[in-house]
DNA sequence: ACAAAAGTGTTATCCATACACCCATGT
DNA sequence: ACATGGGTGTATGGATAACACTTTTGT
């Protein structure tokens, strides 16, 4: 009667645009059955440990950060997802500014890489649906809360700022009516500086007034 | 190492219209630490049965009813959460029509009751956390979906159906303004027969069209 | 006849959408 | 001077919100 029950996982689903294209952090495993798919990075929750504290150190350990946005999806708790033990796996989204990292492999996997939405291999688990699911969720956060903060560098331009909606959403949004909306939710500031990156004329940069989750209509 | 890891279980939230007010469903409970307290009822999960399946299972044995709206709410992970065990409780909601249902207690159970939502004793667990999760969960649903029918009976009048969006809401609304709304979603067909309960002018009984979960804009 | 809930339309306001030109800069 | 993306306002249509009276029945 020892060990009759379910082990508790972890999986997460950690977006970022990366070369303009919205991706997810995808690891390539290493035993069988599942050997050289790819699939969500995860692991077992630990018995002293919190369910969100193991999906946070799961990022800190492929990603090198924390303080990034992190949210709940749903367990997916089916007896035969994993072929080979009785795992439930809390699933969760992460959001995270790729420029400033770089994924982290490990022993426990072959490889670990950004795969842009569209284009994702056969997974392994039921991380397929896992992953139209959170796909669903971050397009519909996207237009009542402000969650894009967790995508964005510490400061940019509206123009970015769109794109990053535009990318996600997959579709053309009105300039005018994208920066009418921005401004009257007055959830931006302007540093006061410009961008010079650029070879035309600067545009303002600005930053998020802060950055945690509120709830709000925004497209 | 063996048996070095969380448990699962399942907490139902069921929630129905009883007397003219919402309310969800409390087991009374028998063992300490929390002897005589409140709490969602709940159990185990099997570890040859799905997470889905386990809620399915105890909704059944405590209204024995089966097919009704149930959708899982979120996973509450905490370490502390169960001051005896570690346990991961996978939360869900239920709607039912009261109407028809008697709660059953067990010998596990001191009692089982209705108790409406805004006069909840303490509970046990972190279960009033997940109380407040699961009434906005179903304010917000109920605004965009049509959820509702998992709350009314097979006919009903349109005066009743606004009625049950008053109590939950906890606001009252235009009378022709919803009934505007309601038809123009067409999810109401009426049956041709009329509401012959009451004393007075008798109102047109409707009925849902279909009893599944749908996403649109209601309110 | 009266009490009580059923049933029914119109107007005003707000919000979302569509749309085009001038500006500032680097080369 | 020109090429490029930055930046700005207005007009229209559709949806939401506010609002009051007549109808049907049982007693």
């Amino acid at each position: 009667m020892k060990n009759e029950h379910p082990k508790v996982a972890v999986d997460l689903v950690i977006f970022s645009i990366v070369d303009g294209m919205l991706c997810v952090a995808l690891i390539q495993m290493k035993k069988k059955p599942f050997e050289d798919m790819w699939a969500f990075p995860g692991g077992l929750v630990g018995l002293k440990e919190s369910v969100d504290a193991a999906a946070k150190r799961d990022l800190k350990e492929k990603t090198d950060i924390s303080n990034v946005y992190l949210e709940q999806l749903y367990t997916a708790g089916d007896v035969d997802r994993d072929p080979l033990h009785r795992v439930v796996s809390v699933a969760y989204f992460a959001l995270i500014n790729s420029e400033k990292v770089t994924l982290k492999t490990s022993k426990k996997y072959k490889d670990i890489r950004w795969f842009p939405v569209n284009k994702l291999p056969r997974l392994a688990y039921d991380h397929s649906e896992m992953s139209k699911i959170a796909l669903a969720r971050l397009k519909s956060k996207l237009e009542y809360t402000n969650i894009v903060y967790g995508l964005m560098p510490e400061s940019f331009t509206l123009s970015h700022l769109q794109q990053v909606y535009e990318i996600i959403l997959g579709r053309k949004l009105d300039k005018r009516n994208f920066r009418k909306k921005i401004h009257s939710l007055r959830l931006l500031k302007k540093t006061g500086l410009f961008d010079r990156k650029t070879t035309r004329r600067p545009a303002s940069l600005y930053k998020f007034k802060e950055r945690k989750s509120k709830i709000i209509e925004i497209l």
